[in-house]
DNA sequence: AGTGGAAACGTGAACGTTCACGGGCTGGGT
DNA sequence: ACCCAGCCCGTGAACGTTCACGTTTCCACT
């Protein structure tokens, strides 16, 4: 044994100490721990005993530097605890199993951090990153150099690889129901992300309740957001898309009124409930998501409203909560497990070099699905 | 320059390369990557410039290797979809990533796979292990060897720490409740989890229905449980206990029924919908969790029963869904945000040494809260 | 011009493992 | 007695980075 394994100050155990505790060398101890062969059955068992009372363990960094790394794909999610996420990190992490990859997992929602911040985090661990990042995408690329990420729900920017929602199929899908059934006055409840922390508050709808505004011709679809902070009235992509359709679809006898509140229950149910103080009619309502759309229909419940007979409501994104509602949710449906094997299938194209990052196949549209239950 | 990085068949770009490129030593690359003073500022910009160009990323595993590693976790949960789990899990990312550690995630329950199987996955990987993994701690600590096992709601066995809850109180709690408005016939709706796969079943309780049996003198407490392959009548010890509770405090006067169901919200709804028919007696029922209490409700709209006024319910672990259910759910909550709080901090003192494994302050027991809303 | 000293940069060694060899032993055949 | 094959085991090299030094460069002050 010309190995000296002693007079180190590390803590613990080296493939030498075991090879020296058990008379061999290294490549033997090798031989043993890996189920290779060329060994003894003796020699084998008698180092694995060795190999445990000394509390050996490989180093995954000797072993991944020799070896070429096993690939690790960090996750970033801005909230697990908000129902939209859970099914679609499941999904991922089944999906990376399957190929033998690892998932290193960062839920950036607390502590006020924010998807930069999860990348930053992720990145000296990862090969490539998933994630939802609200608007981060060109600078979270720019982290990762070479290494693909993709990207859920928002522009894509520099990003190897996206994916986004058709929304404007979806709106079309949600009106349209309404229409069917012959609502007149619509309302769409918007969301904005916890990070952003806006400071949203409804205010009186004047111009609603008092007939036309000057600024448009009488009978002409009219669209009212409330909203402190936001820029243009709706402040999501979700919302654009809905401003959008509703002026389309309900040109001449149309009015919608909109309010923006934070992603929750309870928020929505009291922004919700002022707006129909100062809104009764409204016959109608789609909600950002499922979880807003829950406080919509307390709020209604709140106000003597009965749905459906009294006011539509339609949810959106599908998660399992909307059928555990009365009424059962009725809802624009997103598969977020298919969301997220799409997403890993993505990548793994891209690592694979069957895909070309920032190619126009690296950017994958996908659509909602209505799904009609009790609530619309 | 006697550095010569060339000739190699590796795809990446390594320190060497950018080295080479920017005509300096790699040392003097590691200064400028690593924002170390003793550089010239035009210097580390210029070598900063060739690595984006190059494409250059630091391996993570050389750097592991010299710097010693940073801590990894590896968390194992049996199924993210499950409402239980996402803000436990989301917990222990947050005060991992507090800690400066990174979470190596495994949501085992899908594809067959169980407790044991993820803790194979997440080993080569991970420094420590937290997990629901459904029995198998000893066979889990065997296999990470000297690093640290957190195992939840699971008997310890060799574990180094546990978390475990204290069922015989949750059981006081409720029946306690339900006792002190007089329920008189109270059903429990015990679950397997999935990975379990045991098809259980409902039968007739026909002891119930026509009175006492034999074996049992008139009057005293009765427990049947229906359920085929458990080897006792209740399953979960979550069961085990509300039967000790109810016998103890109904003694002479009270008779409890049990079905067992897969864990979710539609089997239990038509579990239940079947016990009812046979028993339509109950006045109070309480459920495995929040998820199986949600279709106990629906199973008691569905025949006509009013709640609270007919029949009481309480839920179990205090899921966000609970509130959005109407009536509102009454609840045995368990602050699960604090549940992976404590899980971090006592991996904290077992990789610190301020705790010794296997010790008994590296054996926790957390208490279930009653949370008082309209279904009890 | 000489000198001191800091700033800028380079070089051997080490981290712990596997890979690619190479060597010794054993046993059975000619 | 010799050789060869097959098994068992050991040794140098390499993976890519940082650490701890050592060496050079540069400038300011005497």
């Amino acid at each position: 044994m010309t190995q000296t394994p002693a007079g180190r100050r590390s803590q613990r155990a080296t493939i030498l100490d075991v090879a020296a505790a058990a008379g061999v060398s290294r490549q033997t101890v090798t031989r043993a721990m890996n189920d290779m062969p060329g060994i003894k059955t003796e020699t084998r068992q008698r180092i694995q005993e060795v190999a445990r009372e000394l509390g050996y363990t490989p180093s995954r960094f000797a072993k991944g530097l020799v070896q070429g790394a096993r690939t690790s794909v960090g996750l970033a999610i801005p909230d697990l605890t908000n129902p939209y996420f859970p099914a679609f990190a499941s999904s991922v992490v089944e999906q990376a199993t399957q190929r033998g990859w690892q998932v290193v997992m960062d839920d950036y929602g607390h502590g006020g951090r924010n998807g930069l911040d999860a990348v930053e985090h992720l990145a000296p661990h990862v090969d490539a990153v998933i994630g939802y990042l609200g608007g981060y995408a060109g600078q979270a690329q720019a982290i990762l150099g070479r290494r693909p990420l993709i990207v859920l729900d928002e522009e894509p920017g520099s990003a190897a690889g996206a994916i986004t929602f058709d929304y404007r199929h979806a709106a079309e899908l949600a009106i349209g129901r309404l229409q069917g059934v012959g609502c007149s006055r619509i309302a769409y409840v918007d969301s904005v992300r916890a990070p952003e922390k806006r400071a949203l508050e409804i205010r009186a709808p004047e111009d609603l309740n008092s007939g036309n505004r000057p600024s448009s011709a009488g009978g002409s679809a009219e669209t009212v957001a409330h909203g402190r902070g936001a820029d243009d009235g709706f402040v999501t992509s979700r919302g654009r898309a809905f401003a959008a359709v509703l002026e389309e679809s309900y040109g001449g006898a149309f009015r919608c009124s909109a309010v923006a509140v934070e992603e929750s229950a309870s928020e929505s149910r009291t922004a919700v409930r002022e707006l129909l103080a100062l809104q009764p009619g409204i016959d109608g309502i789609v909600a950002f998501n499922d979880l807003v759309a829950s406080g919509v229909l307390k709020a209604l419940s709140d106000a003597g409203k009965r749905v459906p007979e009294d006011c539509l409501v339609i949810g959106m994104d599908g998660i399992p909560l909307g059928e555990q509602l009365s009424p059962e949710l009725t809802t624009l449906s997103l598969d977020l497990r298919e969301v997220g094997r799409t997403a890993v299938e993505l990548l793994d194209g891209l690592l694979g070099g069957t895909l070309a990052a920032g190619s126009a196949e690296s950017r994958l549209i996908l659509r909602h699905r209505l799904v009609v239950r009790q609530s619309a």
